[in-house]
DNA sequence: TCTGGGGTCCTAGGACCC
DNA sequence: TCTGGGGTCCTAGGACCC
C-alpha cells in the first residue's frame, strides 16, 4: 500500500491533500483537543490552520509514514520528530491511530482474497499474492490481475497501492517499489542482469543496514558485484547460511512458497518513558508501567486465545543499550499476575545502575488456547505439545536414520 | 531536546540427557 | 596421561522487516 497511514489519514482529512503531512509521536493525542473544539463540524472540514504542526512537537518519537509532498523535504519513515521538525517544520503532525489503519488493512486484504485466494500476510500494509492459478493470472505477464486489484482496492478503500509481479517474492518485492505510487512493474528471469543487478545491494529484502555496510567494506555496492562472487567466498565472509543466501539472492533465486497461514510465536507490549527513568529513584512509576504492560500482554494472549509459557523482558537503557532476560515456566497461561511475577523475577538479573529508556514484557511459547485445553487429561499428548515440534535434518527416506527410529 | 512498537529468525554457549 | 558424540532445550543478543 502506498505511504498506508498516511493515506488513511488523509481519506478522514482530504483538506490536507498535497501537504506535508506526516504520522508519529508517543502516546500524545494532540489532535484530540483540535477534535473536540470541532465536533460539530465533519472531520473534512475542520481549517487546515488549526492542524498541530511538526515543529510544536516537543516529544520522543519517529515518523511512521509520510506522506509523497512530505518526502520532498527529506524525512520518511524511522525519521526522529526532532530532526524531521529541521527538516520540514511546515508540516502537519498526526498521531497513530493503528486501529482505523488495522480497519483499512482488512477491507484491502478482503478485497484481494476474493480476487486470489492465496495470500499471504507481510504485516499491515503488505502481501504476497500467488497469481499461478488465478483465472487470467497470466495475461499480460500479470499486469491485467495487477490492474483488476489496484482497481478493485481503490473502488472500495479510495486508498492505491504498487504492485510488483515476478517468479518469486523476492524479485516481487523489489518490483513493488520501481513503480511507487499506484504503478505495476513486471521482472521476468530474463531481466536480472537489466533491471536487479544495477540495483544496491541494500535493496534485497533481507540485506539491511549491517549487512550493507560490510558489503560496501568488501567493495561490493551493487546487487551484480554481489552476483559475481564466489560461492565460496561468499561463504567465507559471511558463514555458510547466510553466504548462501546472499548467493542466491543476487541471482534472483528464490524458493519460499506464499504462505496463507501462520501461528504467532510472541506477543509483546512496550513502551519508551516521556523520560528516561531509574529503577531506584523512579520505583513506583516504573512498577506501575511494568505491572500494566503485563496485563496488556494478557490481555492480548486472552483476546487471541493463547497461553505461552516463555515470559521475557526487554530494556533499554539511556544508551541505547538493550538487556533481555526470559524464564521458561513449567506450564503455559495467560493471566497478568503469573506474567507479572515472572517478569518480575527477570528484571531482578538485570544490573540496574543506568536509566531506563524503555521497558518491555513480551510472553513466548506460544499454544492455541483450545488445543492446550484439549489435551487436559492425556499427559503424553500434552507433553508432546510443549515441545516445539521441529523435525529437522530427519531424513527418513535415508535407511540408517529410519532405522533409528 | 536524536533514535517507536510489534514481530520473526538465527547464532552460540551451556546444561542436561542418552 | 586422559578426558566421546549427538541431540534438545534454554537463554541472550542481534539482524532484519513492516
Amino acid at each position: 500500500m502506498d505511504a498506508f497511514y498516511a493515506s488513511v489519514e488523509l481519506l478522514r482529512y482530504p483538506q490536507l491533500k498535497g501537504l506535508p503531512v506526516v504520522i508519529g509521536g508517543g502516546r500524545r493525542a494532540p489532535d484530540d483537543e483540535l477534535l473536540a473544539r470541532y465536533a460539530h463540524l465533519p472531520l473534512g472540514q475542520i481549517p487546515v490552520a488549526d492542524f498541530p504542526l511538526l515543529k510544536d512537537y516537543t516529544g520522543r518519537g519517529v515518523i511512521t509514514t509520510a506522506t509523497y509532498a512530505a518526502r520532498q523535504f527529506g524525512v520518511g519513515s524511522a525519521m526522529g520528530l526532532m530532526k524531521a521538525a529541521k527538516l520540514c517544520p511546515q508540516a502537519v503532525l498526526l498521531p497513530v491511530d493503528f486501529a482505523e489503519y488495522r480497519r483499512f488493512s482488512r477491507a484491502f486484504k478482503e478485497v484481494i482474497l476474493s480476487i486470489a485466494p492465496v495470500m499471504e500476510n507481510r504485516g499491515v500494509d503488505e502481501v504476497y499474492i500467488d497469481f499461478t492459478e488465478v483465472p487470467g493470472g497470466q495475461r499480460e505477464g500479470g499486469r491485467v490481475l495487477a490492474r483488476l486489484i489496484q482497481k478493485s482496492i481503490f473502488e472500495a478503500t479510495g486508498l492505491t497501492c504498487s504492485v510488483g509481479v515476478a517468479p518469486n517474492k523476492l524479485l516481487a518485492k523489489m518490483a513493488s517499489e520501481f513503480n511507487k505510487p499506484n504503478g505495476i512493474s513486471i521482472v521476468q528471469a530474463e531481466d536480472l542482469q537489466a533491471q536487479i543487478w544495477p540495483l544496491a545491494c541494500r535493496k534485497v529484502n533481507g540485506i539491511g543496514p549491517k549487512a550493507d555496510a560490510k558489503l560496501k567494506a568488501l567493495g561490493l555496492e551493487t546487487i551484480g558485484q554481489l552476483a559475481q562472487q564466489s560461492l565460496p567466498q561468499l561463504v567465507h565472509w559471511f558463514g555458510k547460511s547466510y553466504g548462501h543466501w546472499l548467493h542466491d539472492a543476487s541471482w534472483g533465486r528464490d524458493e519460499r512458497a506464499v504462505e496463507t497461514e501462520s501461528e504467532p510465536v510472541s506477543m509483546s507490549r512496550e513502551t519508551t518513558f516521556e523520560r528516561d527513568l531509574h529503577a531506584v529513584h523512579d520505583r513506583a512509576e516504573l512498577g506501575a508501567i511494568f505491572t500494566d504492560l503485563c496485563q496488556r500482554v494478557a490481555d492480548d494472549l486472552q483476546r487471541k486465545g493463547y497461553v505461552g509459557r516463555t515470559v521475557g523482558i526487554k530494556l533499554r537503557f539511556d544508551d541505547f543499550k538493550i538487556a533481555t532476560r526470559d524464564q521458561t515456566l513449567a506450564l503455559p497461561m495467560q493471566d497478568g499476575q503469573t506474567i507479572r511475577q515472572a517478569a518480575g523475577q527477570c528484571l531482578k538479573r538485570v544490573p540496574l545502575g543506568k536509566r531506563l529508556r524503555l521497558l518491555g514484557v513480551k510472553v513466548g511459547g506460544l499454544i492455541r488456547l483450545a488445543d492446550w485445553e484439549a489435551t487436559a487429561h492425556d499427559p503424553a499428548a500434552r507433553d508432546a505439545l510443549l515441545r516445539p515440534q521441529v523435525l529437522t535434518s530427519v531424513n527418513e527416506s535415508d535407511p540408517y536414520t529410519a532405522s533409528l527410529f
